[in-house]
DNA sequence: ACGGTAGAGATTGTTGAACAATTCCACAAG
DNA sequence: CTTGTGGAATTGTTCAACAATCTCTACCGT
């Protein structure tokens, strides 16, 4: 009896849309958790940009051995977060102008072309609108660590436009590399506060549908963001640099 | 005084334009090696989709200990080559369905906007006919193999117009998870065979300088391939998953 | 015949130790 | 000030061992 009930339950249009529930149930490795304990330490900027991480301290502290934690620097080597040079280690990756300039570029066309194809106004509009407003509230509030990370958000939501999990996730690697870019500036906080009266420009936009408007206003954006940023950073990166060489 | 000469010679500006050799010295790591020798047989169908890579196997065929090898994995399953299921082993992977429309959906982002900003013939130019004449010698000879290579390249290089070192990489791995695709499919032969004449089209709009025109004949090429590959690719993704699961 | 279960065997996950190879650092010699 | 030259420290790689998990087979009761 039971058994016939249940097998009615589960067979066929019974497991529909289950597969979404997969994340919940495939563990993790060690060696992914710890990827992901480095890579928060990373993008909050405990580890800053130039710093070395030693496979004895790191590993003693997590409590892991090496080979797992080599496992979690390869992992995080990929995402560009660390750079790896043989016999040496792995240091928190310092991006070069040219990277600063690369990321643009790419920001540009995958940004641009996932606003582009806005007609009506898109399902995802309200989250949108709301990482707007968290950066309005931070900005009103001084919060300027959370402004960032709004700014952040509402780029990924733009991009998310594309309805591609693999541009969503290119960008996801593309802000937190941003990230170590940001930390290595002076005054991140005057860098971005200055473009929030445009994500509300943006917002009106595609909230009317209007993607080819919205495509115009960003590409704006990105140009002047990346022009004031590479100005900014070219000497502060060497200075970085310097300043790890020195100790 | 050879002292003297000596740093005359090499200090200061003597050394510029000396980075671009780093490539040279830079040695690479057991694993990196190893999984260029895994990468290059999953490339070429040496391991079919679906079929899982034994690590004591594989690590005793390649002389490598098991930790060096899983590190190579790891790389591996990081380009969507491979897929890791936990206590179970790495599997070549069976891109689905939807992987493949994702693909062209980044395909048609990336090389339509690559090839959007051509305004005069670029330097590339050359480069790109010569991957269409290896595809038409390739087919008149009737070798598949390099037809298909061909292609693959021709396309990699109308990406490579973008000018950007992280959408080279993005489109070479998005290339290298196509050729998973079309491993699994029947007749990839006729499937290329079939575009040759509109990469000749999309090439004389590229050498008279006409990006918008390229793009819009390349936007409907991936349309089209897309369409074509997906509906003869979804019951025979299955039958793979289907015969790996029989063994 | 069918479904369930228990257990043996195989494979992966992770650790710790060991040694080789390389880099780093300080110091002496020219 | 540059150029060896040690030794210490760190990474590269392998190996062996055990725990955790999966897979398969044989067995059982209905």
């Amino acid at each position: 009896m039971t058994g016939t009930i249940a097998s009615v339950v589960i067979e066929d249009s019974g497991v529909t849309g289950l597969e979404a529930d997969r994340g919940l149930v495939t563990r993790k490795s060690t060696a992914e958790r710890v990827a992901g304990v480095l890579r928060k330490r990373i993008a909050e900027g405990f580890f800053l940009p130039g710093g070395r991480l030693s496979e004895q301290d790191i590993g003693n502290a997590l409590g892991v051995s090496r080979n797992t934690l080599r496992e979690a620097f390869r992992l995080l080597t990929h995402e560009r977060l660390l750079a790896h040079e043989l016999n040496r280690g792995v240091f928190v990756r310092i991006p070069s102008i040219e990277d600063v300039i690369d990321i643009y570029r790419v920001r540009k066309i995958i940004e641009c072309a996932a606003v582009r194809g806005v007609r009506t106004q898109p399902a995802s509009f309200p989250r949108i609108k709301e990482k707007v407003e968290i950066g309005d509230e931070a900005a009103r509030t001084g919060n300027w660590k959370d402004l960032g990370t709004a700014n952040v958000w509402f780029h990924q939501e733009l991009a998310a436009l594309s309805g591609s999990e693999r541009v969503n996730e290119l960008v996801g690697r593309l802000t937190a590399e941003l990230r170590l870019v940001f930390h290595i500036m002076a005054e991140p906080r005057r860098f971005h506060e200055r473009y929030l009266p445009r994500n509300h420009e943006i917002l009106d936009r595609i909230e009317a549908g209007d993607g080819p408007g919205a495509e115009q206003l960003l590409m704006k954006y990105l140009d002047d963001a990346e022009e004031q940023l590479v100005g900014a950073y070219a000497d502060r990166a060497d200075a970085a640099r310097a300043a790890v060489a020195a100790e």
